[in-house]
RNA sequence: GCCCCCUUCGUCUAGUGGUCAGGACGUCAGGUUUUCAACCUGAAAACAGGGGUUCGAUCCCCCUAGGGGGCACCA
């Protein structure tokens, strides 16, 4: 039997592709490419009040930019209602499936009841034996399943180990609504029937339906798939994802100036590992990932070791790639098109030119950008507080002294430039950095920036010359 | 309330019936240095608690505590 491996990522479009769903997402991807099989797409979109156009364009929007892309159409889920429905009604004429005429009210006392005299608040199948002769003429029914009330329910998963259900926990739940549409768990083994799945990898909050799943599986004679039920992801304080943390779209990942492979090794490490590995690129990711390695204790999102991850393949980025990430970055950003505009057209090949200096110095490409607002600015240069304090009286005297040296400068190389203010530092008998954070406080304004040289040669002679006489005139007008 | 799952440094994790319990991020201390980063060196830092089983348990079993998930005519 060597069938193929089929995965597939299931979300339901009711919100953004958050960090959770991006990981099983990626689980399932890596699992596909793994083992030489498919990954598909299926968008449960069959809670219509919830399902919104916007979210299943961010979900599939969201899956491109992590680079997880899926095998073949998607399949969307409500338009298989017919098949689904067809299913229920196979089930009612086996007899593995009955007509449940309660009430709404009737079902919320039935759970009341339960509750107050301490027994699971799950559907007490009254309807299961009754006759339909006495069923009410103005209900229309929903379509139960029929579960089995003895023995236990079994999961063997790969993830999670044996993990046993009693089926007396669990009740018989509604598969046909009373307005014909199917339910979720009868569509998803429906779906994963038809769809060839062998593999289910998703979050551990379906442990249950597992059970529940398997049940129908059985009932319908299908084989069951393997499963895969891994942890969820918490916030950095244990408690559930929540917004506040990291609960977000992977849009807004993208617009924290994080890039698809940093994000992909900080997610795959999250519940798995290959022994020490920890920066592992896309290739051997696929090589080496499997179930056996997940763990099976929930992880907590640390935006700081992402950070690390991220400026680690930043550094590693070729200077080209990163003006073309930030191209392709900055329409995304909330102020995109005012910083476009500042950067112009020539503000992209400085940027490239600078990338050496500024890489080294960023975690995310939006660090980045704001590292390299200095380019970009127009003159008089603002000062910001510290610079300011660089430019005192005795900056401002040091600048004037360099100044000619540095204006005959030839060729406006940064080698150049540093023999320069070197020979200068040497000869006045100052420190480097007496000479070079004045230099640094005129040209960007800031007391951190790339290296003063490269900022020199960037900036180009006429505009750093400029800079810099603007801070040296106001001392003698002062 | 009931059911299921989980528990190794602050965090992500490796690991074995006998290990100095390893790595990474972070932290701290040095080094390098024109700033900031990066980089290099070093340090502190963990087997939730209690019972067993065993010559010996972090590892196997049970209990407790804590955390998480699930119990819809949502998905």
């Amino acid at each position: 039997m060597s069938e193929k491996t089929i995965t597939r990522f299931a979300p339901s479009p009711t919100g953004y592709l958050h960090i959770g769903g991006a990981r099983t997402a990626l689980f399932n991807w890596l699992y596909a490419k793994h083992t030489g099989g498919k990954f598909l797409l299926r968008i449960e979109d069959t809670d219509q009040a919830r399902s919104t156009e916007g979210a299943i364009l961010a979900i599939l929007d969201g899956l491109r930019w992590l680079g997880l892309e899926w095998d073949g159409e998607p399949i969307y889920q409500l338009a298989r209602s017919e098949r689904h429905r067809e299913i229920a009604e196979r089930l009612l004429a086996e007899g593995k499936a009955y007509r449940c005429y309660a009430s709404p009210e009737e079902l919320v006392a039935m759970r009341e009841r339960a509750r107050a005299e301490g027994r699971a608040p799950g559907y007490d199948g009254t309807w299961r034996d009754r006759d339909p002769s006495e069923a009410p003429s103005a209900v229309t029914p929903a379509i139960r399943f029929k579960a089995p009330r003895e023995g236990e329910t079994i999961i063997e998963d790969r993830v999670q180990g044996h993990v046993t259900f009693a089926n007396k926990d669990l009740d018989d739940l509604v598969i046909l609504r009373s307005d014909g549409s199917p339910t979720y768990n009868l569509s998803v083994v429906v779906d994963d029937h038809d769809m060839g799945i062998t593999h289910v990898i998703r979050g551990d909050d379906h442990l249950t339906n597992a059970a529940r799943q398997t049940q129908i599986y059985k009932a319908l004679g299908w084989l069951t798939p393997a499963f895969a039920h891994v942890p969820l992801i918490h916030g950095p304080d244990g408690a559930k994802l929540s917004k506040r943390h990291g609960a977000l779209g992977v849009e807004a990942y993208r617009e924290m100036g994080y890039l698809p492979v940093a994000l992909r090794n900080y997610l795959v490490r999250l519940g798995w590992s290959h022994g020490d590995a920890e920066i592992i690129s896309t290739k051997e990711m696929i090589e080496w990932f499997d179930l056996d390695a997940i763990g099976r204790s929930p992880a907590r999102f640390d935006f700081v070791k992402l950070e690390n991850l991220n400026g680690h393949y930043l550094r590693s980025m070729s200077d080209r790639e990163i003006v073309s990430q930030l191209k392709s970055l900055v329409p995304h950003l909330p102020d995109g098109a005012a910083l476009g505009a500042r950067i112009g057209e020539d503000g992209w090949s400085k940027l490239e030119q600078a990338m050496p200096g500024l890489k080294e110095r960023a975690k995310t490409l939006v660090e980045l950008l704001h590292n390299a607002e200095f380019l970009f600015v127009s003159r008089p240069v603002e000062l910001d507080t510290q610079a300011r304090k660089l430019l005192d009286e005795t900056g401002k005297k040091i600048l004037t002294q360099l100044m000619p040296r540095i204006e005959s400068v030839e060729p406006w190389e940064s080698a150049a430039l540093e023999t320069c203010v070197r020979q200068f530092a040497k000869e006045t008998d100052i420190k480097l950095g007496k000479a070079a954070q004045p230099l640094r406080a005129a040209l960007t304004g800031k007391t951190t920036s790339p290296g003063i040289f490269e900022v020199l040669e960037v900036l180009g002679r006429d505009e750093s010359l400029a800079r810099i006489k603007d801070h040296t005139n106001a001392t003698k007008s002062a």
